[in-house]
DNA sequence: TTTAGCACTCTGATTATGAGAGTGCTAATT
DNA sequence: AATTAGCACTCTCATAATCAGAGTGCTAAA
C-alpha cells in the first residue's frame, strides 16, 4: 500500500473514523468528524472526501443514510501506515513500569511452565479485554535434557522427560514385563548420554534412522530404548492456553450469540488455532491479522495480533490476541510485543 | 414429599406439563395437554387442575392467559416420584451396548489419566448437550506410590510423584546447591519406603507431625526430605475438566447471551464448582440439584446432575453435567450414571 | 364432578407514523 | 478548482395502534 495513494487530508479522516469508531461502534457521519476532529474544513467537505474512501474501499456504509465503517481494507491501512507508531513505543515506555512488574511476577512462577503459560493469557485477556492465546514452544524447538524411566504396576513405565526450557512431560508406557528396573536404568542412560542436548524432532529423525541402519546391530534393550524415546517424545497433544472468552462478551461486538459462537468455534478448534500461530513463530516482531485475511474461516469476522517469544535468539512459541476486527490495534499491539518482551527475558535468565 | 399429596390425573396433568416443556421450552396450555397426553376428560378438567398445580407451586404461568411452565418445585417432583425410573434403568439397558464400548474406549487411554479425564467429559457433553464436568481425585483420596527427585539446571529439583490410581505430579522445587543427586536420590529413598501406601492427604499430617515432634533427631537431610516432599504432594491447584459449553448454546435456553455469561461465570470459578461438586463425591449414586436448590449464586438457573466415580469401593471423584433446570433429566441422569460406571469399571481393572 | 360455552386477557406480529441522522447533489462562494 | 451552504431525499428506529390467536377462569348445565 503507497503511503502517498491518500492526501494528507483523507488520510486524517480516514484516522478519525477508525479511531472513533474503535471507540464506539456506530457508524461514524460527516458531522461528527467536524465536531471531534476539527480538520478546519466543513461537513461537507468531509462528506466528499468520506465518499472517495468508500469508493477506494477503506470505508462502507451499513445504510444509504448511515454514516461511514471501516472495511478491513481500512483497518489494513489505518494499522500500517495511520497509526501513531510513536504511540506504540510510548505505550511501552509508558508500560515499563508494567514489564518490570510483571517480569518479576513470571520470574516467581517460571518454575512451572505451566502456571506461568496460564498468567500470561490471564494477564493478556484481562488488560486487553480480548481473547488471549499461547502457543506452548513445540517439539520442533525443544531441547532434550535428559529422560527417567521408571517402572510401575505392571508392565507399564513412566518416562519423563525433562527439556533445557524447563518443560516437563510424563508419559506412561507399556513396555515386556521382562525388563527389570535396571535394564529400564541403562536404556535411560544410554538415551541421555547419546542425544543429550538436541532438539526433539530431530532426535525422532536420529532414531528412526538408527532403528532402519542398523537393526542387526543393535541389541533387543536399545531397540526397545528407541521405541520408548519415540513414544516419550511423540506429539503429546500439548494443549494451546486460551483465556477470555468469558470477558469477551461484554463487549458489543460480541452481543449477539452467533457472534460468540463463532469466537468459540475458533478456539475450540485449538489444532487449526495452533497451525495458524506455529507459523508466526518465527516471525520478528508483531503480526497483525485483520478479518478477511485470515486464512481460517471461523475467524474472518475476526482480527489477530501475533508475537513470537524466544529463549535467547532461538524463537521458541507465539502468543496472541483474538478480538473483533473492530480492535483497539494500538493497544493490543503495544501489550502483545510487551507480554512477548517478558516472556522472552523470563526465558533467559 | 408425599407420594399421595396429588392424586393420579394431577400427576399425570404434571407430567404431561413438565415432560412437554422439557421438549419444546413453550408453556403448555391445556387444549395441548389434552391433544397429545389423552386423560380422557376435557380440556376445562385439565385446566382446573392445573389451577390447583399451580396453587401448590409445582407450575407458573409467565402471564396471565399463556400457558404453564414447571417450576423448580415442579422438577423436583418430576425427578423424585414422576419420572419413569424403570426408564432410567431401561436407558441403562439400552445403553449397555455404550458402556461396553466406552469402557473400552476408556481401557485403551487410561495410561494417561489426562487425556481419559477430558474424553469423559467430552464425551458427556457431546452426548447430552450440557456442560460436562469431572472432577480429579483430590489430596485426600490419592495414595502416594513412589517420589523420584531429580537434579535439575542450578538449584532446581523436579519432583516427580506417582500415585496408585496412575496420576503423576511433577513439581519443580528450589533447593540448597549443594544437595548433590546422591542426596536426594537418599531423600527419595526414605520418603519412599515411609510412606508409601498412605493417603497423600495423611502424609502431610504425618510430614508435619515429625517435623515438630522429632526436630532434633532429624538431620538437614531429612528435614529437607519432608519439606520437599510436602511441597511435592502440596495442592497443586488441580484443574477440574470442562467440556461442552460451545455446544450448550444451541439450547434455546441459552439464546440470551446474558445466560450464557452466567453460565460462562458458574464455570469460571473452578474452586467454586471444585468445592461443591466435591461434597458429592461420597454420595451414593446419582444426585440431582434443580435451580435454586443449588447454594451457588450463579447456578440458581441452572441445574446439576452427580455421580462418584469409584476405585473398587473407595470415592474416587465426582462426573457431572450442568444444564438448564429445563433438562432432560431423565437423559442426564442414565448418562451420569452409565458414564461414572464406565470411570469406575476403568479404574477398578 | 365434569364439561360446554363464553367473556376476558395478554402476547406477538404487523402496520403506520414521524423524528432524527446522514447523505448526495447543486449552485453559490472563495 | 476547491470548498461550502442549503436542501431534498433516504433509511432507521422508536412509538403507537390494531388485531388475530391462544389460553384462561368462571358460570351454568349435564
Amino acid at each position: 500500500m503507497a503511503f502517498d495513494m491518500l492526501d494528507k487530508r483523507s488520510k486524517q479522516v480516514l484516522y478519525a473514523v477508525i479511531q472513533s469508531y474503535i471507540n464506539s461502534p456506530e457508524p461514524v457521519g460527516s458531522r461528527f468528524v467536524t465536531k471531534k476532529y476539527p480538520l478546519g474544513c466543513s461537513s461537507a467537505t468531509i462528506r466528499n472526501i468520506m465518499s472517495d474512501l468508500e469508493d477506494m474501499g477503506f470505508l462502507s456504509q451499513p445504510h444509504t443514510s448511515a454514516g461511514r465503517i471501516p472495511t478491513g481494507k481500512g483497518y489494513r491501512f489505518f494499522v500500517d501506515s495511520l497509526m501513531d507508531t510513536e504511540k506504540v513505543n510510548e505505550g511501552s515506555e509508558m508500560s515499563r513500569e508494567f514489564v518490570g512488574q510483571f517480569t518479576r511476577k513470571l520470574e516467581g512462577i517460571k518454575t512451572d511452565l505451566n502456571v506461568m503459560f496460564s498468567e500470561v493469557t490471564n494477564t493478556l485477556s484481562i488488560m486487553s479485554n480480548y481473547v488471549g492465546i499461547l502457543i506452548p514452544p513445540q517439539p520442533e524447538k525443544i531441547t532434550f535434557k535428559r529422560i527417567d524411566l521408571i517402572r510401575y504396576k505392571g508392565s507399564n513405565v513412566v518416562a519423563i522427560l525433562l527439556t533445557d526450557e524447563g518443560i516437563i512431560k510424563n508419559r506412561v508406557l507399556q513396555v515386556d514385563p521382562r525388563f527389570t528396573q535396571d535394564d529400564l536404568t541403562r536404556i535411560a542412560d544410554y538415551l541421555n548420554s547419546e542425544f543429550s542436548g538436541f532438539i526433539l524432532d530431530d532426535i525422532r529423525g536420529m532414531l528412526i534412522k538408527r532403528v532402519k541402519d542398523e537393526k542387526t546391530l543393535w541389541d533387543k534393550l536399545i531397540s526397545k530404548a528407541i521405541q520408548i524415546c519415540e513414544q516419550a517424545i511423540s506429539y503429546s497433544e500439548d494443549d494451546i492456553f486460551v483465556s477470555g472468552l468469558y470477558d469477551v462478551m461484554d463487549l458489543p461486538d460480541f452481543s449477539n450469540i452467533s457472534r460468540i459462537k463463532e469466537l468459540s468455534r475458533a478456539i475450540k478448534d485449538k489444532h487449526a488455532i495452533l497451525k495458524l500461530l506455529d507459523e508466526f513463530s518465527d516471525a520478528e516482531g508483531v503480526q497483525v491479522m485483520i478479518g478477511d485475511e485470515n486464512p481460517v474461516e471461523d475467524l474472518k469476522n475476526l482480527s489477530i495480533v501475533t508475537a513470537p517469544y524466544k529463549e535467547g535468539a532461538r524463537p521458541m512459541g507465539v502468543i496472541a490476541l483474538i478480538g473483533p476486527t473492530r480492535m483497539d490495534y494500538l493497544k493490543a499491539i503495544s501489550m502483545v510485543d510487551a507480554v512477548a518482551k517478558c516472556v522472552s527475558k523470563t526465558f533467559r535468565d
